[in-house]
DNA sequence: CGGGCAGGCTAACTTTGTTAGCCGACTCTC
DNA sequence: GAGAGTCGGCTAACAAAGTTAGCCTGCCCG
């Protein structure tokens, strides 16, 4: 709860910050209750990817911007500003902005799958759904505009590390112990997330209650 | 599954077109089940906004660029080339891009309303959300670009025709008889369709499991 | 000492949305 | 019927975006 990844001045937050989760134990189930406890962990935290100096700062040089001033702002000139070189000498260091927002979106996946996994790890079986969803809209409202940019549909996966989308996602698959019913509970969040980001529920209504009847939809 | 709004040609399939849903199509299980039955129609369906001859045919060239060849040839001097008239003219109809991108999406819920309100006029209780969720599915893969351009996230709502949002998403409010467990259900709906359409699944995994698992979380 | 390269720079190109200003044709009024 | 005005096209141009080409400087290594 305490990690802020949208510090405006600068910083390497989500980069380094998120080197290893706290780990602990896993599932560490608490009520004696009926659902069944959360599963462990399976899927092996990828290795980040190598990054030069250069190219850690130009990716947190984005990270400042994206979360400062948000997405229009972040532009390979404004990059280049930040960082104290010209946008042109930015291509010494990638290949190009697809490259950068890719790394962007790559550590955000890091961050939120290490504060997720810590999540489902604390939590008891009958609350697993619920911490879950709560800290993934928490993160995602944190970090708005790099969340905007990671679900816009522009970014190529295929330049993640290898499994990283699978480890990133697994905490869906150990708070439900299903593989469709995490999906589901996967999209469902993601949706409800980008909806409120929308403002789409123009009514004023009570969002907590359209949590909670998502949460209790997915809790057996 | 007939009307096709995705035409590499042209025509306003979707604006002048869906003025009536098919109706027929969807729902056909007839069990004489528990669940209470589908509200009826409350909000009423907003007057279209009104357009010059000109204005329509613009929206149209933008709507056949979008679906003949995505989101990137929706520039302001491609729609002049196919309306005929140089890109600076379109500024004579149209106050800008963002006012044709939101005419665009303004099309798209109506059509999409109209679609679904359908489906739950014609389900019954016991299939309204499997219905429901499988028209919105269809309707989003059959006219993609536009379904990722109207949850974008940068079009302005405001520039809609009063109380479209509200009347286009009344059908998961009629299906569920809830208004949190409808805007979760929405959320969940589109959730799941932006995870597909970014292949964010990507264990080649039965994905008909997942909308099942998702649909019957949903249901009583 | 000299070659190579890493990494900066300027200049420039292309594509984008957009504005300014011109002009022909149609319509409406006197 | 003649003039005025508006509607809607046009060209030219601008700013900002990503990107490329080509130059130059300083450091390291043989």
């Amino acid at each position: 709860m305490t990690r802020s990844s949208s510090l405006p001045g600068a910083g390497p937050a989500l980069d380094e910050g998120a080197g290893r989760g706290d780990g602990g134990g896993a599932a560490a189930v608490r009520s004696p209750a009926v659902p069944a406890p959360p599963l462990p962990r399976v899927a092996a935290r990828p290795a980040p990817p190598e990054r030069s100096e250069r190219v850690r700062e130009i990716v947190a040089a984005g990270r400042a911007l994206l979360a400062a001033e948000g997405p229009d702002t972040l532009t390979m000139r404004r990059v280049g500003e930040v960082v104290g070189i010209r946008a042109a000498s930015l291509y010494k260091h990638l290949p190009g902005k697809p490259a950068l927002e890719a790394a962007l979106v790559e550590d955000a996946l890091f961050a939120i799958g290490d504060q997720l996994h810590a999540v489902v790890d604390a939590a008891s079986a009958a609350d697993v759904v619920t911490s879950l969803v709560a800290e993934y809209r928490r993160f995602a409202f944190a970090n708005a505009s790099l969340y905007r940019l990671a679900t816009s549909g522009r970014v190529d996966r295929s330049l993640f590390v290898p499994g990283l989308d699978d480890w990133s996602g697994e905490p869906f698959y150990r708070a439900t112990g299903d593989p469709w019913v995490a999906q589901a509970l996967f999209g469902a969040t993601h949706g409800l997330v980008v909806l409120e980001m929308d403002d789409a529920f123009s009514n004023s209504s009570d969002l907590g209650a359209t949590w909670r009847a998502m949460a209790a939809a997915f809790t057996r």
